[in-house]
DNA sequence: CCGATTTAGTTGAGCGCTCAAATGTACGGC
DNA sequence: GCCGTACATTTGAGCGCTCAACTAAATCGG
């Protein structure tokens, strides 16, 4: 049982703000597309995912690693996707197990309606303040702690 | 009615990293909390916000900015908070509307518990793998990203 | 082949959050 | 003093997410 190392002043002032930013953030993007397009972002980026796979369509484990979901969540949000007859659930033939989720024509059609509102709204609250060093340390730092914890939890 | 500015390739792959990242990063936060010290993430919040007041005490209104809740949130947590007995609640005496929280010794003892293992947690995820260049920057990214947020969205 | 394990996906209970509505209190104008 | 408004907080319904349990199909070892 070692000492705890605390955060100093510093890292403590940057814990914070990240956090309280990232939450603001993620409201922002929340509420923006809750409202203009009645979906959650998590669905949002379902559809999203969805629309650039070959066929529109995917294995749920291929998705749900994807869009770095569990495979529950991703069973519960899919299920509600095809309930509003946005994406398709089919057994893949000659494997009983493999799901395969289709983005509809009316799914890509919701997706292609919230899109550019969605954009702005990435826009106005990130990109837009960001000096391009910025936008490229972002990516940095962030490719960093994404590749720590695809590694680091999966053990 | 403009045309959209879509992100282009180099934003599009920092948006994505980011969005996956903070996510990551946010659960596996919340699992640590929940799995080490039975709360969620939202909850440690507020009782480090109200051991760091003087008194241990603070307005309802005053503890949601800080931890930038909505009232509403707020006050679901706190009631089951105050279930625990982690937190109490009562009028400010000579003014019938205002709430006061004040954290229990109970609530105390609580968070120092959680706290070696959150803070860990958060080296683990975060700080152990960015340079000090890369913390600066991240607090200026977000510090600019909250300022942002916390205009435009007041109005 | 057959039983045990692994893999793919679903399900249900419980909980935290959002949104809108409701409650109760203070204040400002006449 | 009284009424309308603004303020501080709570409440309840509905929804998405987590966790654990479950179903069912493929695979592997003997």
């Amino acid at each position: 049982m070692s000492e705890t190392r605390w955060l100093d002043a510093d890292e403590q002032r940057t814990w914070r703000t990240y956090l309280w930013a990232s939450q603001l953030l993620h409201e922002s993007l929340d509420r923006q597309l809750q409202r203009e397009a009645a979906m959650p972002h998590a669905y949002y980026m379902i559809l999203a995912m969805l629309s650039e796979a070959p066929g529109r369509s995917m294995t749920m484990t291929e998705l749900a690693q994807l869009v770095r979901s569990s495979a529950s969540r991703l069973s519960h949000a899919v299920a509600k996707l095809e309930a509003q007859g946005w994406v398709h659930r089919c057994k893949r033939p000659g494997d009983g197990r493999t799901t395969v989720a289709t983005l509809t024509d009316e799914g890509f059609a919701a997706l292609a309606a919230a899109a550019p509102g969605h954009v702005e709204e990435v826009r106005r609250v990130l990109f837009d303040r960001l000096t391009p060093e910025q936008v490229e340390q972002l990516h940095d730092i962030f490719g960093v702690v994404l590749a720590n914890l695809n590694t680091t939890d999966g053990c």
